[in-house]
DNA sequence: CAGGTTATGGATCGGTCAGTCAAGTATCTA
DNA sequence: TAGATACTTGACTGACCGATCCATAACCTG
């Protein structure tokens, strides 16, 4: 050993985390990097490799603190529509001021998912466990008698996806929040008995 | 009068939408757009401006030739379900070998409508109207004993294009085709009586 | 045909990008 | 304390970006 960080790894990580979260790959820059996280170059090269290694070192910190909790709430027997609805409304508004509007995973979907086959997996394997938890959580909702049995539930699941991945698109892109609520509180509702 | 034009506006504005279709706003840069229109970089800035101005005119044919035939079909009574589904189902797989996959409109949601007020502006005006039309489409099918009384059509419209986007993102990412066309079912079939 | 006007193509501009190099500095171990 | 090791800093590289300049070519009008 010889002299060591003055960074945390993790604090860093979190700040080059939110920056690409906000501006996206290609929108974050060397420059903005090393200005949001306060290291120099030469030192966030050294401990991360390259732009895209650090973009994937990012996502995938994304992933365990932001989304892996709403799969893990989904799979431990949490209610799914209070679920869904607790931990996308910080997502959709604006008002949530401690992090950037819309899902990560699904921004790097739309702008680095077609340049970056690793991205694409992540993405691709990430919701894939959302919509397992998704299926299971409401097939167990239906058992408890929670939820109609005229539903199918595996479209539901994948529906309820692809309807969480265009509120966050448009979320970022600023769509009022009225109308994202109302998408969601539908997708949600179609589960009623 | 002077020396005319060697190209045709149409068919060089055909070619840079497909292009930023495909690549992006930032991704698609001038020498792509030169090479994908044949023109030379000094004719595109003397026809169209800069290159936000062109991407504009881009956004707004593929408005034109793409979005608003969906739209006047459901403002013409087409059947919901119908129209829906064959309008998106090209959108869903690669297999429409003649256009990008994903919408772009969506594409432009995800990665101009921040920086741009006026994509933000197309992109919000656009889904409003796809939105109305879903409403009204939606509204008489009910009235035709189509469409259950249990749905809240309003909510149903709001749904459906918050699922429409996502299912571009994710299609334009590469996510399966199947799960895309069960999540797009799903929301159709929602609408049953 | 002449004069004016516009389109074209190539060279080039300043700026920014991701990534590298080298010199200096701090810390550990022996 | 000496030397090895690893981090930091700032200057730098080549490539590419959008945009502009300029000389030339093509066309219309009078």
């Amino acid at each position: 050993m010889a002299r060591p960080r003055e960074f945390d790894t993790d604090a860093v990580l979190d700040a080059a985390m939110r920056t690409f979260w906000q501006r996206g790959y290609d929108g974050a820059s060397l420059s903005d990097l090393t200005a949001a996280t306060d290291v120099g170059r030469q030192s966030l090269y050294l401990a991360f490799g390259d732009k895209q290694h650090l973009y994937l070192a990012a996502l995938d910190r994304y992933r365990e603190h932001f989304f892996a909790p709403l799969v893990a709430a989904l799979e431990q027997g949490a209610d799914v529509r209070v679920t869904l609805r607790e931990a996308l409304l910080p997502i959709l508004d604006g008002s949530c001021t401690d992090r950037p509007a819309g899902c990560m995973l699904v921004a790097a979907a739309a702008d680095r998912a077609e340049e970056d086959p690793q991205v694409r997996v992540r993405v691709a394997v990430a919701f894939a466990g959302l919509e397992e938890a998704l299926l299971e959580a409401a097939q167990r909702a239906r058992i408890a008698g929670l939820v109609a049995h005229t539903v199918d539930l595996t479209g539901w699941a994948a529906l309820t996806v692809a309807t969480v991945q265009g509120l966050s698109v448009m979320a970022a892109a600023g769509t009022p929040r009225a109308t994202l609520v109302r998408a969601l509180d539908t997708a949600l509702a179609v589960l009623h008995p």
